[in-house]
Parts: C-alpha cells; sequence; structure tokens
DNA sequence: ACCTGAACACCGTTCAAGT
DNA sequence: ACCTGAACACCGTTCAAGT
C-alpha cells in the first residue's frame, strides 16, 4: 500500500489535530491508512518514536533571532497543535529526535548574542531554563483547556491572565538580565 | 476490605518504586490490594485524579528558605522515586491537587526574600519557570536513565554532566540576580 | 456504604505466513 | 521488501447485583 514513514506521521498529526494526542493509537494511525496495525511497526520501531518523528515535525518551523523572539514562536507552535506542548514533552524526553537539541542550540546563540559576557555554560542553562518553562507552562495551559472544555481558537479567557505568552517573554527578559549582570 | 483512598495512594506508590509508572495500572493496584478493580471508583474519582493524589504525597516533603535549597529539595524529591518527575509533570496538570500551587508559594517568597524589589508578578514568573526547569531536566534525566538501563542509586555517571542539580542551581541564582536587576 | 462479577471498548507489539 | 491475520497480554471505566 506504499505506506511510508512519512504518511504514518502525518496521519498521526492528523489524528492529533482533530481527536487529541489519547486517540492518537497506533490502530487509529493503521485504520485511517487502511492498513493491518503491525505493518506499522515495518517502518516506526515503537510509538514512542512516532511520538518523536511528531514532536520534530511541530518544533521545526521554530525561529527567532531574539530570545523574546524564539519565546513566542515556541509558544505559537505549540498552541498551534492539540496536545502541542504534551506531545513535545514526551518527543523532546526521547533522543534519537534531534527536535530538542537543535532548540537548545536557538536559544543559547540567541542569548549570546543578548549577553555576551555570559559563559558558554550560562547560557546554555538559561536556555534550558527558557524551554522547559514554555513547554511546562504551556502543557498546563492546555491541560486546563481540555477540562474547561474550551476551545483553543477561542478568544483568550481572563482565566489564563497567569499564563500567556507575556509571563514566557518576561522570563526570557529576567533571565537575559540575570545573564548580564552574573 | 477496610479499603481507603489512602491505601490505595500508598499502593500505588509501591508499585511505582517497584515497576516504574507505566506498571502503575488501577488493575495492579486493585490486584495488590486483594480487591476488585472496580472497587478502586469508589475512593477516588479515575486514575488522573490517583496520579494528582500521588504527585501531592512526592512534592509534600518539599522545603527551603532560599531558592538555592528549594531547587535542590525538589530536585530532591523527584529523583528519591522511580519517574517521580514525570508523575509530578502529569500531576500538576491535574488541578484540585494543591500542589503546584503549594510549590509556587514557596518559591515566589523565597525569592521575593532575595529580591525584595521586584514585582510580586516578576517574582511570580521566576518562581514558576524555575518549577518548570526543574521537573523538565528532571524528567529528561530520569528518562535517559531508563532507557540506558542503569540505576539511579548509582554513582552518577559523568554523561548527565549537562544536568543534575549544579545547573539547577545555577538557574536559580540567573533568576535572582535577574530580579534584582529589573 | 462498599464491593464483586462481568462486561464494554479498547490498547501496543509480535510474528508466522503470505505476496 | 512489505504487508496481513491473528494472536498475546494487557488496559480504564461502568454498573447491575450482592452484602
Amino acid at each position: 500500500m506504499h505506506l511510508s514513514r512519512d504518511a504514518i506521521v502525518s496521519t498521526a498529526l492528523e489524528l492529533l489535530t482533530r481527536y487529541g494526542l489519547a486517540d492518537v493509537t497506533m490502530r487509529r494511525v493503521a485504520t485511517n491508512l487502511g492498513v493491518a496495525p503491525g505493518a506499522l511497526y515495518w517502518h516506526v520501531a515503537n510509538k514512542q518514536s512516532l511520538i518523536a518523528a511528531m514532536t520534530s515535525e511541530i518544533l521545526s518551523p521554530v525561529t527567532g533571532e531574539t530570545t523574546t523572539e524564539l519565546v513566542s514562536s515556541l509558544h505559537g507552535e505549540l498552541t498551534r497543535w492539540r496536545d502541542g506542548a504534551e506531545v513535545a514533552i514526551a518527543g523532546a524526553a526521547f533522543p534519537e529526535s534531534s527536535a530538542s537539541s537543535d532548540l537548545e542550540k536557538l536559544f543559547t546563540s540567541a542569548l549570546k548574542r543578548e549577553a555576551p559576557g555570559a559563559s558558554p555554560e550560562d547560557s546554555g542553562v538559561a536556555a534550558r531554563a527558557l524551554i522547559h518553562y514554555v513547554l511546562g507552562a504551556t502543557f498546563m495551559e492546555q491541560s486546563r483547556e481540555q477540562l474547561s472544555g474550551a476551545s483553543p481558537s477561542a478568544a483568550p479567557s481572563a482565566s489564563n491572565a497567569v499564563s500567556g505568552v507575556d509571563t514566557l517573554v518576561r522570563a526570557a527578559e529576567l533571565m537575559v538580565a540575570g545573564l548580564r549582570t552574573l
């Protein structure tokens, strides 16, 4: 059935946006491709590596020169997908995908530009802290959306005043200020 | 069978340390208590809320006056349990447990003490950023341990030089410095 | 009030056998 | 090389019925 790894990944991403991560199962992906469940395992090692591949796809458009831009871009790409942060957290924990180390490089070099005096170690620490913050905060943001049954594309409710892009950007500013003074 | 919510939670935590989160299933918890699977649902709403209760138990010993102490304490309690960070991330996303807001208060007040000039909003942002960093970094730490099949109680390998408590503490110092200068 | 029995509607993964 | 059929060993959750 000219099944391919790419076809599997994009079908998984379709199921993700339509039904959420809980309904992205190997069996449903297979059914959606008109194929037996076992057929997937010729192209993909296991479900974990499929999620890692989805993560790469989700994170690949992230760009930006400044940390502020990178933080907003990352948050934007995560919220563009249903359960995007949850996928990225699960996918980043699985190496073999360079998705998270690519992200780390982007953030680290932006921080080096904005705080040239800081040591490479400190820039790396700050980069990872910011990335984990965006992932974690966006995950909690999306979890609460799901519990309250709200649609993510709706007008931003006042309830997520504590989250949102603004506080993420503010964390980036704090990190840069810290790098400059230490 | 004098089944209770507490008994369920502590059995779940036993299974966690012995077999890992993937093997903490409602059915196994029930079997371990000598009870039918459905019996659990009289004391616990669902698996999600059981994990939230486990999270409260894991995070409750976290203490510290300074952010450095809090960061090490949080990292310590998470690594004391197999898959501790994964449980905490899943549990924190589920409200109804005050575990994560308690943690937020501890971190926020420590930051206020160390950077009294900062606004309450900034202290909150910094607190959440640090908490998410510790959770995320520890999760990746523990994921890699599992993949390499190493025991967590073994001597710290050189491979996790990038993670560990030191970089987490350093992030706390950067955050405090940022709060002081902004 | 609390628990059992039994079902419902699923999972991820493997692997002989086919083409 | 790539896929099917069919199985293995499970899941979370519900709910009538019992005590």
